[in-house]
DNA sequence: GCCGTTTTCGGCCCGACTGTTTTCAGTCG
């Protein structure tokens, strides 16, 4: 069994838990284990198992090494097996419902018999819910309207969807008069691929008309909750946005704890209690003594911080860019004052990876120079589909010259200042030959190539396929890794540790496929990867003008990965990029 | 179930909000 599959189970052993009344701090230590072992590459993972070392790691004890390795070895679990037939998978479904935990859904099961959304649904038509101990009319009309629109509220969202909706919010807010500060939080603001909901930080002087302003502006469907610090609503299309008001003096901790990740937040809180302080979103005070955080935050012996960085500061620590705060390693770089300037929208000069209405863009080319040259950048790639992909109205090798030839004709127009270089995404066929012969390739600027056909393949068969293509000296850079589509399809099943090697050794960059619906490959790998020496190309993958713009959830996660502008080969200028293009033919 | 410079037991982050209560449990993040 892979790495990640080991994880799911892991997971679904603490949610079964859960749902049996185990105590929470052993459900806690399941899914502690499973995000710890998710935190690993495939191969040191492999190696760690093989080794039986894998106990070492923080968070796996004995107990869950033993588990880990059976996984591994059989691909069962007799244990889970049990506990997975314990329990009504009804039960299971019923957690997604809001409002509804582990104890209610105990409670609604022993009492009532309830053992599937379909009972829950009619026994709270009949009223029969809402008669329980603990429940009533309110919880019984949130879990029929839970029912009701459930695909929607429990859905994730893409990166890029949600800050559409949450930008104009942030701006409102800061444009009221009581606002002093707003800011983002949440995964939203770490740049997170995909987004459960909005979280909105805010620093005023009075409460009611900011609640006011965000409980009724056009797009809110609900008031979930309004109190004297929070506020809840549910946007059209199911995603949900919190809304905090704290005091000015606290709106850097409430900014750093809401900005989480939980996992980071864990490792802060333990950072401060070391030191004999208590880290809240209420400040930093100390750690004994009588009265709650919210009491003694304004009271002797509080530390204030201004900002964030003075957050970071107190605890010895030099500021944490959002997008690190993953519990993977920032704090103790922190703490040596290692936090690497990581790669911004600004170092960007170009992309390659994008397509025209010669196969499946929208715009011509023109028009994507245009629009390249709007964005201040030195370069554009134009990489159409190869004849392989028909769905895509790929390119022949008769078409692929003529553009060589228009784009050569473009740039010596002089209509653009920003240069085109003539490239092409192309197929790695099954076998792992490339869609076009060597002689063809060899007229191109650049190559990417990129699986887009039998996907089904084992991931010993893919992972060879893909590494015969990086060996092939036409190729320049890797597209999409996996081929993944966010909450709507899963990869491809690839060895991304062997492909990186491969890719290393052959000065073979890797994309980072800028497409909200892609960011692929994915920011998990980079750090290690571009330690390696592997060079990263953030590509927007665009098939029209607009999403060019992608790049910028690209750079949210090439910022998750660590990835630096020395990383990233095209922050280097023209004549950089240039030099580094004709290295690349220097290996053909 | 995990963890340990108070180390083999006794903690484990903690506060807001709702809905149900009449002092609090459950859920959520």
């Amino acid at each position: 069994m892979t790495k990640n599959e080991i994880a799911d189970v892991l997971a679904e052993i603490g949610t079964l838990m859960e749902l049996k009344g185990e105590n929470p701090f052993k459900v806690r230590a399941y899914s502690g284990g499973a995000r710890a072992i998710e935190a690993l590459e495939n191969g040191e993972f492999e190696k760690l198992v093989r080794e039986g070392k894998i106990d070492t790691l923080k968070g796996i004890g004995e107990a869950l090494a033993a588990k880990i390795t059976e996984l591994h070895a059989t691909g069962r679990l007799e244990f889970f097996d049990k506990l997975k037939a314990s329990v009504e998978p009804g039960l299971v479904e019923m957690l997604r419902i809001p409002g509804l935990g582990p104890k209610k859904i105990v409670a609604l099961r022993g009492q009532l018999g309830i053992a599937s959304i379909p009972d829950l649904e009619s026994a709270c038509r009949d009223g029969r819910v809402a008669a329980l101990a603990g429940f009533g009319d309110k919880t019984q009309e949130k879990i029929l309207a839970g029912i009701r629109n459930g695909e929607a509220y429990s859905r994730r969202h893409l990166w890029w969807d949600a800050y559409e909706v949450a930008a104009p919010i942030v701006e409102g807010l800061r444009a009221l008069g009581a606002v002093r500060r707003a800011e983002m939080a949440g995964s939203l603001r770490r740049g997170l691929e995909t987004i459960g909901d909005l979280d909105f930080i805010v620093a005023a002087d009075e409460v009611a008309p900011v609640f006011d302003w965000f409980t009724s502006r056009p797009g809110v469907k609900e008031v979930t909750a309004r109190g004297d610090t929070k506020a809840s609503v549910r946007m059209e299309g199911g995603i949900q946005a919190d809304l905090r008001i704290v005091p000015a003096a606290q709106f850097a901790f409430a900014l750093h704890h809401f900005t989480g990740s939980k996992d980071h937040n864990v490792l802060m809180r333990q950072r401060a209690l070391d030191r004999g302080l208590s880290l809240s979103e209420w400040g930093l005070v100390p750690a004994v003594g009588e009265g709650t955080a919210k009491e003694k935050a304004g009271a002797k012996g509080h530390v204030s911080a201004e900002d964030e960085k003075g957050v970071f500061a107190a605890l010895g620590l030099s500021f944490i860019p959002p997008e690190l705060r993953e519990g993977l390693g920032e704090i103790e770089a922190a703490e040596k004052g290692e936090i690497p300037r990581l790669v911004e929208l600004g170092d960007l000069r170009g992309a390659f990876h994008n397509h025209t209405s010669a196969s499946d863009g929208r715009n011509t080319l023109a028009e994507m120079a245009g629009a390249a040259q709007a964005l201040g950048w030195e370069y554009l790639g134009i990489a159409d589909h190869s004849k392989s992909s028909r769905q895509a109205n790929g390119l022949v090798e008769e078409r692929v010259l003529k553009q060589v030839g228009e784009i050569g004709a473009l740039n010596a127009s002089g209509g653009f200042k920003t240069r085109v270089f003539s490239g092409t995404e192309c197929d790695i066929l099954p076998d792992g030959s490339l869609d076009f012969e060597d002689a063809l390739l060899a007229r191109l600027d650049y190559v990417v190539a990129s699986i887009h056909s039998s996907f089904g393949q084992d991931e010993s068969v893919m992972t060879a396929r893909i590494i015969r293509a990086i060996e092939n000296p036409r190729v320049t850079m890797l597209g999409h890794l996996t081929g993944r589509l966010l909450l709507e399809r899963e990869g491809y099943r690839v060895d991304a540790g062997k492909v990186i090697d491969a890719a290393v050794a052959n000065g073979v960059a890797i994309e980072l496929n800028a497409s909200p619906y892609r960011l692929d490959m994915d920011w998990r790998l980079w750090r290690r990867a571009a330690a390696r020496g592997l060079e990263c190309s953030i590509n927007p993958d665009a098939h029209d003008t607009a999403s060019l713009a992608y790049v910028r959830a690209g750079i949210n996660s090439a910022r998750k990965g660590w990835l630096t502008r020395e990383n990233v080969v095209n922050t280097l200028p023209l004549k950089g990029i240039e030099g580094w293009l004709s290295g690349k033919r220097g290996r053909r």
